[in-house]
Formats: C-alpha cells, structure tokens, sequence
DNA sequence: AAATAATATTAGGCCATAGTAACTTGTTCG
DNA sequence: CGAACAAGTTACTATGGCCTAATATTATTT
C-alpha cells in the first residue's frame, strides 16, 4: 500500500522542469507556444517535444492542441514559476555572495535551480533582503508564484532623444553579456539615445558622463529599457 | 566529427555518482565490496546493483570480480572523492552560512552535490577558509583528491577510565543526530568513560561538568572518538 | 559431503527520455 | 484551387536505471 505510485511524484523529473520552464518563458505573452519554439529552446528534436508534451498534457501539467501548440494549465504555470524563482534566486545569490560574474552565473544555476530545495531558495532570498530582481534585472517570483509583468520596451524602439534606464538582458550568452559589460552598460545604467539608423541600423546611445556608444540592432532588441517616465 | 560520443561524459549520472560515492564509503578498509552491501546503501534491488556494476566496470571506474565484489579503480575513487568532497563542504557551507542544522543539511547536500560544480564547491570552502572537517567531524577530501584518514575508534570501544573527544557522527539519520545533540553531545565534546556494561550493553560518560549520559551501544558503535593523547 | 542458506547474476520487463524516418496537417502562393 | 513547404506527429529504436523471478554460485551447517 504504502508502495502505491503517487498520483503526482513529490519533484518534477529534471526534464519536465525545463519544459515547463521553457513554455512559461516562450509564452508570456498568452498565445499558444510552438513545438519547435520547445525543441530549439531545449535543443532536442521536435519528435521528442511531441512525446513529452503528451505526457505532460497528461499530468495536467499543460493543454495541447495538436498541430497548434501548448499552454500552461495553473499546476503547470506554478511549478514553472517555481523553477524560474529557484534560478533567478540563485542566480543573485551565487553573485552577491560567492563571487560569480553576470556572465559566468547561468550555467551554475541552471543546474542547482533542479537540486535545491524552495527552503534553500528561501533562506538564499531572505540572506539577501528578498530582492525583487536578479543581476540580469529579471523579475523573481515570490514563493507564492507571484511576479512582477516588467513593461520593458526593448533599446530597439526606444524613440531618439529619450533618456532610458537599462532594466534587463538576457542571461543566456555570457559572450554577449561580457560585450554588453564592455559597453560600460549595466542593469541601472541610464543613458540617452541620440539615433536609430534605418533598416535595422545600429543605434547610437550617451551614456552618463557623455560616453557614446553604438549597438547593433540585433542586441539592442534584447536589451529591456524602462523609459524616463515610466516604472521605477 | 565534434559530435562524436566522447569516451568519457563530461560528468557522470547523478546514479553513478551515488554508486560511486556508496562503495568508496563501503570499503574505506580496502576489502572488496559486496552487491548487498551497495544495495541496502543505496535502497535499490541486487539486480539492479548487478547491472549498474557491469557498466560501471566497463567504464573501468571499478574492477568486477563476479560473486566476490568490486574495487575501485583509480578514476573510481576520484569521482567518488569529487562528490564526497561536494556533500561535505555542501554541508559545512549550508550549515555556517544559512543557518541549517547539523541534522536537516544532509538531504539537502544528497541533491545538490551533484548539481554543483567543482568551482562552486571550490569557492564555498574559500568562502569557509578551507575547512578541513565538516560538521559531522568527517574530513573534507583536498580538491586534489587527498583525504586525510582518521583514526578514530567507536565510543563502543573506548576503555572505561579513559578521556576522549568526540570527533565523528554518522550524518545520515536526523533523528539519531538532534538526540545525540540533546545528549549535550557535539563534534569535540570532551568526555570520561565511566562504565561499559557488558553484553552490548549501554556505555556511561561523564561530560566536562560532571553531567553523566547514557548511551546506547548501538549508538556507541557510530561515534568516532579520539583518546585523549591521539591525533588533534 | 550433501543440504541449506545466503549472496549474486541473468533473463525479461517497464518507464522516461532522446533520436530518425516516414507520414500528416496547415499555410502560403502561384 | 492545388502544389509545395513548414511544422507537427507517429512509429520505431536505443539507453539508463530500476524491478521481479528464476538461476547460479559460495558459504554454512549438520
């Protein structure tokens, strides 16, 4: 009897959690999210995403339309929720505290955030004052699966002539957060943008202190800006 | 060609790990190894400690030597060492720095030990001064893979009359762990032994202060003491 | 030494996860 | 509209780990 299998295992199996992760972070904006959206992210082939989304689906964990993609059902939303805190927690507290580089982080995290515990997340949370975002300026979850929506404009709209503020970058390419570093910008960073050339041209920025810079277009579209104005 | 499978992964299963790490632990004496032994470890059927050894030995991380056991090569052993140098400075870092106790921080470590990465491990020993015990008194394998073997004999075995300190526990079992705590027993409390009874029996001490305890043989058997006059 | 008990291994399955190859569905465009 | 392509699914295979049942080996007892 006490041998039953669980109706739901206590912890999600490593994969499973990176789908979920995965899902949750290709469809914040709400509309159904790909297959191969999936298979890319994670890097396995589209077949493999169409099996584990089967089973997924089964565990409740999301819907599944054939042909036309996923969602996140609540349970599957949360325990992504929970997966995102877990590396977001991390990865501030492996910075503030032992060191890591802005770029060198995700990779560690992104293997202890499937080990740790939400009561080892909780104590690294409250060892740094609960904070609100981590160093790439990502919005962490409250254990409660709370987060803050970011209202981030990407650099690549911002219109010339604004003052900005660098609010987020995404943590995945080290290299590119080494450049982005290198540019003198930082989560925090204000500037203002002095140009947008055309056809997806590079745009030209003044950082405090009267700096100019020039980001090609590509990376300006992954750099979140809160404009003068908005958000604090 | 770059995606040819490597001879060796670059890191091996969590499962391999916990095999490795269980007959390391199992035949610190040198004897070889018996299936059983590894299956009780490890919670897991004989069959399937039979399977996993074969692969293991055609990994050539350990030497098969059917119906008798199996020994550790000398990669073995280092693996084995990598991850018990992982649990032990996983568990002095959880236990110094966020605040866990002696007898929660095992399970914790059990997960993370094989998520954590070789530089993670090194900085949180930095971070410690290179402690060379953890809280348990078990010492802290040298990222190179030295260990220093402690001479310590069984509270079971130490002459009445004599002083030692206890230098050991077994971090495995919570509840034997807070008791032995609530006993006012700690890694390097000094003690007399006052009386042994005979067949098994309970073993009395004397704690600086005069409190005398009683202990259990079977308990007596897992603390490692060092007679006053031997070893620091 | 033969019988029994204990220990270990093999045989045969199962599940999660991934891959390839082949087929299906949906979309787009001439 | 229908062909062609992209996207998705199914069918089948493989591997790591685990299980139970059956078999084999070693150790112990009488």
């Amino acid at each position: 009897m006490g041998t039953a299998a669980p109706a739901r295992p206590a912890r999600l199996s490593r994969s499973t959690e990176d789908y979920l992760k995965a899902i949750y972070q290709l469809g914040t904006a709400g509309e159904p999210v790909q297959t191969t959206a999936i298979a890319d992210a994670l890097e396995v082939a589209p077949a493999s995403v169409s099996g584990m989304l089967k089973r997924l689906a089964e565990a409740d964990l999301l819907e599944h339309v054939p042909y036309r993609g996923v969602k996140l059902t609540e349970p599957g939303r949360n325990a992504a929720l929970s997966v995102v805190r877990r590396h977001r927690v991390l990865e501030s507290y492996l910075t503030s505290t032992l060191g890591y580089d802005w770029d060198s982080v995700h990779d560690e995290a992104e293997r202890l955030e499937h080990a740790a515990s939400d009561d080892l997340i909780d104590r690294m949370a409250r060892a740094l004052g609960n904070p609100s975002h981590d160093p790439h300026g990502a919005p962490i979850p409250t254990r409660f699966g709370k987060i803050e929506q970011p209202v981030l404009v990407p650099l690549s709209e911002v219109a010339a002539g604004t003052t900005a503020v660098l609010k987020m970058v995404s943590d995945k390419d080290p290299a590119r957060l080494r450049f982005i570093r290198s540019l003198g910008l930082n989560v925090g960073t204000v500037f203002e943008v002095v140009d947008h050339q055309p056809f997806r041209g590079p745009v030209t920025i003044r950082i405090a202190g009267g700096a100019r810079r020039v980001v090609g277009y590509e990376l300006a579209t992954s750099l979140g800006c809160a404009v003068a104005g908005e958000v604090a």
